[in-house]
DNA sequence: CATCTGGCCAATATTGCTGG
DNA sequence: CCAGCAATATTGGCCAGATG
């Protein structure tokens, strides 16, 4: 737990494991010294060689001491310099989003690529595009850039660096990208597998040294909050009905859930069920530091009242709604034991072989101790953190609002219950519409992981 | 011995900065 | 504004120690 993201990042490694560490700016500074700078968020390989090979630094203590502003900026650029500036010294401003708008689409695969043949990798390339193109069609964007990434296996590279056999081993990545006067849409398959194969070809790399593909577009041309990073199991969900999912305002779809006549649901909610969303904007929520700053002298104390009373609200908010869903969950479950054949969902499980195994869903939240693991058999929630029921996760949610009230500040355990409430609601709406085809859309044939998770 | 639990890491999917 | 490229974020697979 820290006042900035950077902090909260050396507090969580310093509390592993199992543990919770809670850093002020006054502490953290001398963990952060320690650290290596190639570990501070923004520096990769390169820069950290850059700094070596400028200032002799290897610690973020080091670079500190002995390098100014103006000295950092020349060597890094502007932007880069002042914000490593910054960050050895504890500031981090970058503010977090939970699911920022897509901006890109793509696909890339370079585990297992092995070629012979040039036609072989066009026609490998040309199967991404496809791919790309009918992700685009799924999501609803159109865009005008058309990116190649090129794994190439560095020459004479030893197998030690490579993971099996069909690792891509020590590579180059390289980038090309065009940008066109007209955006490619999901149909535009044949248009955007032109311009990338072109974009191959004047890269002139030997087919026996592609040890990867990678295809993306951007600059897009959508509502860039209609479509939400990360697809999982809430996008294939998503695909098949709803068009958005955003926990910050009550989806359409969940309206929908609490009326019968507006949703194909083959199980219409039980009287009085809530569907799990809240409208995080109604509460004013913001990291407090303990320290005494000038703008906390500033900042008037009924304000800080109010923002932390407002996300205890908050939190409770969220108790009552899972435990009213979790009712529900179990009126519905009752009612469908003794029924279990008038489902649309059964039929389809008996159609397509069932979810054998139980379907694990995994919640990790901001605290290590907030991980939750809900388990689903068919539609049914048979337990959460192994053999704990649903409940009893609610419960440990409320020990730990508990345990950490007046230390904690608000955000992250309400973080940790919106996440809990966007798993079940995401969950909550698969099972409801559809959920073993959508399940199994996820994974196909339930290989892997003999639990399916 | 099976399951739970936590952690690591490669693969995958973007995002954003700099220099021209 | 664009191309090139570095970096981050997320996911899933796997593993090993702990536990019952």
């Amino acid at each position: 737990i820290g006042e900035s993201r950077l902090i909260a990042r050396v507090a969580t490694a310093l509390a592993k494991p199992d543990g919770c560490v809670h850093l002020d700016r006054s502490t953290a500074q001398a963990h952060i010294d320690k650290l290596q700078i190639r570990d501070l968020p923004g520096v990769g390989p390169r820069t950290a060689a850059r700094i070596w090979d400028v200032f002799r630094a290897a610690t973020c203590g080091e670079l500190r001491e002995k390098v100014t502003r103006p000295q950092l900026t020349q060597c890094l650029g502007r932007k880069n310099g002042d914000r490593l500036f910054d960050l050895l010294r504890g500031v981090d401003t970058r503010p977090w989003e939970p699911r920022p708008g897509r901006k890109s689409v793509g696909a890339q695969v370079s585990w297992g690529v092995r070629f012979d043949e040039d036609d072989q990798a066009t026609a490998f390339l040309r199967q991404l595009c496809s791919e790309v193109c009918a992700r685009m069609a799924e999501y609803g964007v159109r865009g005008r850039s058309a990116g190649l990434k090129v794994w190439r296996a560095v020459q004479g590279a030893p197998d030690l660096l490579r993971k099996g056999s069909v690792g891509h081993g020590l590579c180059d990545i390289l980038n090309r990208s065009l940008t066109r006067g007209t955006s490619f849409s999901g149909q535009d398959e044949h248009e955007l597998g032109r311009d990338v194969v072109s974009l191959w070809k004047q890269l002139a790399i030997p087919a026996k040294q592609v040890r990867g593909f990678g295809v993306h577009v951007s600059k897009l041309d959508c509502d860039a909050t209609a479509s939400r990073a990360r697809p999982t199991v809430c996008r294939i969900a998503a695909a098949r009905k709803r068009s958005v999912f955003n926990i910050q305002t009550v989806p359409e779809w969940a309206k929908g859930f609490m009326d019968p006549e507006a949703s194909s649901s083959p199980h219409p909610p039980s009287p009085g069920a809530q569907p799990i969303a809240v409208d995080l904007d109604a509460y004013e929520l913001q990291i407090d530091s303990s320290d005494s700053t000038a703008a906390r002298r500033d900042r008037p104390s009924a304000k800080k009242q109010r923002t932390r009373s407002g996300a205890e609200q908050a939190i409770q908010h969220l108790i009552d709604i899972l435990e009213d869903e979790l009712r529900a969950a179990e009126a519905l479950a009752v009612q469908e034991a003794s029924a279990p054949n008038s489902s649309l969902l059964s039929e389809r499980g008996a159609l397509t072989g069932g979810l054998a195994s139980p379907v694990r869903i995994m919640v990790e939240g901001c605290l290590e101790d907030a991980m939750h693991q809900l388990v689903f058999q068919g539609q049914h929630v048979v337990g959460a953190h192994g053999a704990m029921a649903l409940d009893s996760a609610i419960s440990k949610a409320r020990s730990l609002q508990d345990r950490w009230k007046g230390l904690l500040p608000p955000t992250p355990l309400h973080a940790t219950l919106s996440q809990l409430a966007f798993a079940l609601q995401t969950v909550w709406c698969a099972i409801c519409d559809n959920a073993a085809e959508a399940l199994l859309a996820v994974k196909p044939g339930g290989g892997g992981d003999s639990s399916g998770s």
